[in-house]
DNA sequence: TCTGGGGTCCTAGGACCC
DNA sequence: TCTGGGGTCCTAGGACCC
């Protein structure tokens, strides 16, 4: 599947999430080339180290895009379009990329004002003309409004965010109910969400499509071992200790079930997270044939001194997985697994 | 737009308690 | 024996974002 797509690749209608196929239909001439996670994480700490001098808080959303708080930093950096320069300036030096950025009293305008001219824009929206400077758009730019929504407000007649700011409440209340008002708020620019750097991972989980949908239940617990140990390695590779397992299945009607239990006691070994999600499978899984299948542990807690905890049986995995691990650190994640997990290779 | 994989957040319904 | 209203917690599903 397609990642990411350049803007001459847009314009064949390929883009993120596309499949490979189906993008190479489109555009015959497609020049394909492999992702390189790692370096598209270094280059991202890069970026968001230069961001880190323009303020005290910034909040990372994704690999590729930021909030920055720059409230009292005026005297240091200037209006909001100096800002923007400057960052702009400063990021391009370090790293050679070119960036969006956008300016506003609140993230949600910010947000939208980056989007507003891409690739390499800069866009201020002053504040007090946020309504104004919405008006014009679609609903769809506000963070929120996807494609259901939009649907929804398209039955109503509102299409943009002029429209929303100024339709009726009882019409937003009967297909959104309580929250259908609040829309209104955003449609004018509304939103005194903080920037919030202090962002704590709240579930980690692994999931995959299978080529061809699969209902031997042998077969969906071997996938499932497989991604349990992924899922353990990455909580212990962060210090984390999981208290909730999800399993999820998607059948061959994209129905998607999702099931989850409570562990008696947190944890990030493989042993214990297989163990409840070997048992939702067995009481969830009735012989039907699935084309997903997924496990994800949530409730995370910090790791605490939970070897004191352990039973005999733990204790002993605990030890193997130890010495597993410096192996996958010191070998690669791979160089490592276990030999029921070979079998289907 | 024929549908990936990583997430976060919200909602509704039911159990349970006072 | 039947039952109000409110709060909290849990679960499952789904919308949404990148």
């Amino acid at each position: 599947m397609i990642c990411a797509a350049s803007y001459e690749a847009r314009a064949f209608g390929v883009r993120a999430a596309t499949s490979v196929h189906v993008a190479r239909a489109r555009c015959p001439n497609l020049i394909l080339i492999p992702p390189r996670h790692d370096r598209y994480s270094d280059v991202s700490r890069e970026v968001m180290e230069v961001l880190g001098g323009w303020s005290p808080i910034v909040e990372q959303v994704s690999v590729d895009e930021a909030y920055l708080d720059l409230n009292g930093t005026e005297q240091l950096h200037g209006s909001l379009e100096d800002a923007g320069r400057g960052i702009r300036a400063a990021v391009k030096s370090a790293t050679g990329l070119t960036i969006s950025v956008g300016g506003a009293s609140s993230k949600l305008v910010a947000k939208i004002a980056a989007g507003a001219e891409k690739p390499n824009g800069l866009t201020v929206v002053a504040p007090g003309s946020e309504a104004v400077w919405l008006a014009p758009r679609k609903v769809g730019v506000i963070p929120g409004i996807g494609p259901v929504a939009q649907s929804v407000l398209r039955e109503l007649d509102i299409l943009t965010c002029g429209d929303l700011a100024n339709a009726p409440d009882d019409h937003l209340i009967r297909r959104f109910g309580d929250r259908g008002p609040d829309l209104k708020l955003l449609a004018r620019g509304i939103d005194d969400t903080p920037v919030d750097d202090g962002g704590e991972r709240k579930s980690l989980g692994r999931e995959m499509t299978l080529d061809d949908d699969i209902a031997d239940p042998e077969a969906l617990e071997t996938l499932l071992l497989g991604l349990v140990e992924e899922v353990s390695y990455s909580l212990r590779s962060e210090g984390l200790l999981a208290r909730t397992v999800t399993l999820k299945l998607k059948d061959a009607e994209f129905q998607s079930i999702t099931r989850q239990v409570k562990l008696a006691q947190p944890s990030d070994l493989a042993g214990p997270i297989f163990e409840a999600a070997r048992a939702l499978l067995e009481k969830t899984a009735r012989g039907s044939a699935y084309r997903l299948i997924g496990v994800s542990t949530s409730d995370l807690g910090e790791d605490e001194q939970l070897a004191l905890f352990d039973g005999a049986a733990q204790a002993r995995e605990r030890t193997i997985t130890a010495a597993a691990d410096t192996m996958r650190r010191k070998y690669g994640e791979d160089a490592i697994t276990r030999a029921r997990l070979l079998e289907d290779e």
